[in-house]
DNA sequence: CAGTGAGCGAGCTTCCGCTTGACTT
């Protein structure tokens, strides 16, 4: 039996660190957290502000184990990560394993190295209470936010809604971005620029500038463009710049996501599980982190890869600082654990992303670029506005030749003249002018929030963690405050004068602006429940209520404050504001537009959250006959919909026709527009306007749902009615009172199965109809 | 999946952050 055991967070370091510690240790894994407040319950004495803790479920069997062999080593050895969240993981374990806080050796280490691992071994310390209690202010500052603010939604808007520190300001962001791009109105200007030619013996150069001053209207351009006839154009500076650009620093949780979803064009989550596989493989440091430090072991061995690549003018030692809020540095930034290795072995999508990682990491350690920028003045005779040109020649690449970093914006991605060579030209020089343009150019509305740029804008409010920035994306889908989609830009003609031999001729160009794909676009709900919560709750809803409790938090780590005041200080504010929201008696629902009168009944006509999502309503609860509801559409908004468009969902539903002797009906429902015909429904695509479906257009439509529905059977048997063979999305599978059971690899042909074969592969995967009562 | 909803009524929902599997129609 070994002396030793070793307690660490993750169960691929688990691995890695039993390699290293030897015959005598143990390592073992809490995987994450072992106790949390109480999952049914507030979790949370309001009285004293004393939490309540227990196992979950799921983690039961694995405290049961860590027990044993804790009971059996001679000394526990608490090696979770070096952050509060850490500290509080091996806190938990001392508790629940009886572990005497005083004699308990408590160790950290940066990097999994040998030498990292003994240093840590022989520098053990005991739990840092301070930091511990700075966790469990957290922890229950969350819970009394989310756990008080909910309820309120529930009752004031529809049931199962949430709210929190995190999501609700993510969803803020999201909504007043949309607000931004609604209000902006794109102003525009005329840029004018000039093609020069220059003559060099038989060859001719062309020279572009533009002019150092933009004209409001199209007449100030056109007047510029005249007085240009009698004009000269000289050379009158030329200036030589050197510049260096250096290189960004390695990847952390953050700026991995962003860049995987710009280069790879991955979505958050997709990012995170395959940088989970990479690490679990060995073959990358951690993916959860805020850190940019790299080890010395991984400095030198980048050193060494570059100068046997590229040579000694390559490699630059660098160290990089944190900048981001928040930061907790409990590992290293992400890199390949071998740098030496350049290729790996894996899927397409895992060898594009250590590919990316491996070469930001080099880069991080290579030489600045050297570049030399030139300008050029071009002086018109008897004006002050001047042309000017710009080139930049790239005169050593350094890290350029490995890694260059990607933006969300393309027009922060084009630096003046990078990569744009000029041709030789001399002070004084004249030049002959080609032709001169006036172009109309829009001032540009913000941008929506990509996952990753959303991400990005998170963690420089120091809001959410690494661990975290992937959920709170699902979180506010899945709650429906959110969701992703595309906006279709719209076009928009702009003018262009041109100035060629003495003659101005104007043209008309047009352009699509504002086409996003895969943008987070704010829901209804998402609007009214952020609008609501801004009205009632706004300390919540500020961008540094984060900011400003990690203040807090960070006084109560450095044993300054008790952390029960602190919340109590907290919760003596937020109690009265969550009562006073609770018991307020406003005569219309929140969110609620009053569209105005049906002009057949006279009835009101109102927009708001129902309990599925928008609904307008006609007529209220109050009068004699029941109001009608009706779901908006998908694309209508309670921010923008007409009474006309609100009018003509009552339309609905109507009674098409008759087919086969039933009659044909379309109506609209949870998941958008349907046919009923004979008890069965049909969703209309949503190409078709339902208010324009034909009787023809609905019998073909219900026809191809049957012959669908007669491919999707591929095999029923007459002694099991429940039972089917299937075909689906991902080919055969069973199907049995209600639930799918995938085939056995050596199945064989599906179509060949007995009913007795199909009730086995049942039996050996157990019975899932039992058990689906209490999933989903 | 399932096509609902103005009110007597049961019981439920919910947070953030630390970790992986188990689950895939």
């Amino acid at each position: 039996m070994q002396k030793n055991l070793v307690i660490v967070e993750s169960p691929a370091k688990a691995k890695t660190l039993e390699k290293f510690l030897g015959k005598d240790f143990k390592v073992m894994s809490s995987y994450g957290h072992i106790r949390d407040l109480k999952k049914k319950d507030f979790g949370v004495n309001l009285d004293d502000l004393t939490p309540e803790y227990e196992i979950p479920e799921d983690k039961e069997k694995l405290v049961k184990s860590l027990k044993t062999s804790a009971e059996q080593a001679d000394t526990v050895w608490l090696a979770s990560d070096e952050d509060r969240e850490g500290e509080a993981i091996s806190w938990h374990l001392a508790q629940v394993l009886n572990l005497d806080l005083k004699e308990t050796k408590r160790i950290v280490f940066h990097e999994i190295t040998k030498n990292a691992i003994l240093e840590a071994i022989e520098h053990p310390r005991t739990i840092d209470i301070n930091l511990v209690n700075a966790q469990q202010a957290r922890r229950v500052l969350d819970r009394i936010v989310g756990f008080k603010l909910s309820p309120v939604l529930w009752k004031k808007l529809k049931p199962s809604l949430s709210a929190g520190r995190v999501q609700s300001v993510s969803v803020r962001l999201i909504v007043e971005r949309e607000r931004e791009i609604e209000k902006f109105k794109a102003e525009s200007a005329y840029k004018v620029d000039a093609v020069f030619t220059i003559k060099e013996g038989e060859q001719t150069h062309e020279l572009r500038a533009d002019l150092n001053q933009r004209f409001k209207t199209q007449e100030e351009a056109r007047a510029f463009l005249e007085s240009l006839n009698d004009k000269t154009f000289t050379i009158s500076d030329i200036t030589k710049k050197p510049m260096k650009k250096s290189p960004v620093p390695p990847f952390t949780t953050s700026t991995l996501q962003q860049e995987a979803a710009r280069k790879l064009g991955f979505t958050v989550s997709q990012t995170m599980m395959i940088a989970q596989r990479l690490y679990e493989s060995g073959l990358i440091t951690y993916m959860r982190t805020d850190s940019v430090n790299l080890s010395s072991l991984c400095i030198n061995a980048s050193h060494k890869a570059i100068l046997e690549n590229f040579g000694e003018r390559y490699v630059k030692i660098r160290k990089y600082q944190t900048s981001s809020k928040g930061a907790q540095e409990a590992h290293e930034a992400i890199r390949p654990t071998y740098v030496e290795n350049h290729e790996i072995s894996g899927t397409q999508q895992e060898k594009r992303l250590y590919e990316l990682i491996w070469k930001r990491t080099l880069a991080s350690q290579m030489a600045d670029a050297e570049t030399e920028k030139t300008v050029v003045k071009i002086k018109i005779s008897g004006e002050e506005a001047e042309f000017v040109a710009t080139g930049e020649v790239i005169t050593f690449d350094g890290f350029l030749r490995l890694y260059k970093e990607s933006f969300d914006n393309e027009y922060e991605n084009d630096a003046d003249g990078e990569g744009r060579i000029l041709p030789a030209v001399v002070e004084g020089q004249t030049l002959e002018v080609e032709e001169i343009r006036a172009t109309q150019r829009f001032t540009q509305s913000p941008l929506r929030y990509t996952e990753a740029s959303l991400v990005k804008k998170l963690e420089e409010l120091g809001i959410g963690r690494p661990s975290t920035y992937a959920p709170i994306i699902s979180t506010i889908q899945q709650r429906e405050y959110v969701e992703k989609g595309n906006k279709v830009g719209v076009k928009r003609s702009y003018d262009i004068l041109k100035f060629s031999k003495g003659k101005i001729t104007k043209s008309t160009k047009t352009e699509v602006v504002g086409n996003e794909k895969a943008k987070l676009l704010p829901t209804d709900i998402g609007t009214v429940v952020n609008d609501f919560l801004m009205q009632y709750f706004p300390e919540i809803m500020d961008y540094n209520f984060t900011a400003n409790v990690e203040k807090d938090f960070d006084e109560i780590a450095e044993g300054a404050v008790d952390w029960k005041k602190v919340i109590r200080h907290f919760y003596s504010d937020f109690e009265p504001m969550i009562d006073k929201t609770m018991n307020d008696k406003t005569e219309h629902k929140v969110g609620e537009r009053i569209l105005g009168e049906d002009p057949a009944t006279g009835k009101c006509v109102s927009v708001k959250i129902g309990r599925y999502g928008p609904v307008v309503q006609m007529g209220s609860a109050n009068d004699e006959e029941k109001p009608r509801f009706a779901q908006l559409n998908k694309g209508q908004s309670i921010q923008s919909i007409t009474l006309e468009e609100a009018l003509a969902l009552f339309k609905l539903p109507r009674v098409l026709g008759e087919f086969e002797g039933k009659t044909i009906s379309i109506g609209t429902g949870r998941f958008g527009p349907y046919i009923l015909h004979d008890g069965k429904y049909t969703s209309i695509p949503s190409d078709i306007e339902p208010l324009e479906m034909t009787l023809d257009a609905a019998i073909s439509l219900i026809n191809q749902k049957r012959q669908a529905e007669e491919r999707k059977h591929l095999k029923a048997f007459d002694e099991e009615p429940e039972l089917e063979v299937r075909n689906g999305r991902y080919g055969a599978y069973i199907f049995y009172k209600g639930s799918n059971y995938k085939l056995p690899k050596n199945a064989g042909d599906p179509l060949k199965l007995t009913a007795q074969q199909c009730l086995d592969i049942i039996q050996a995967q157990g019975d899932k109809a039992a058990k689906k009562k209490k999933g989903a």
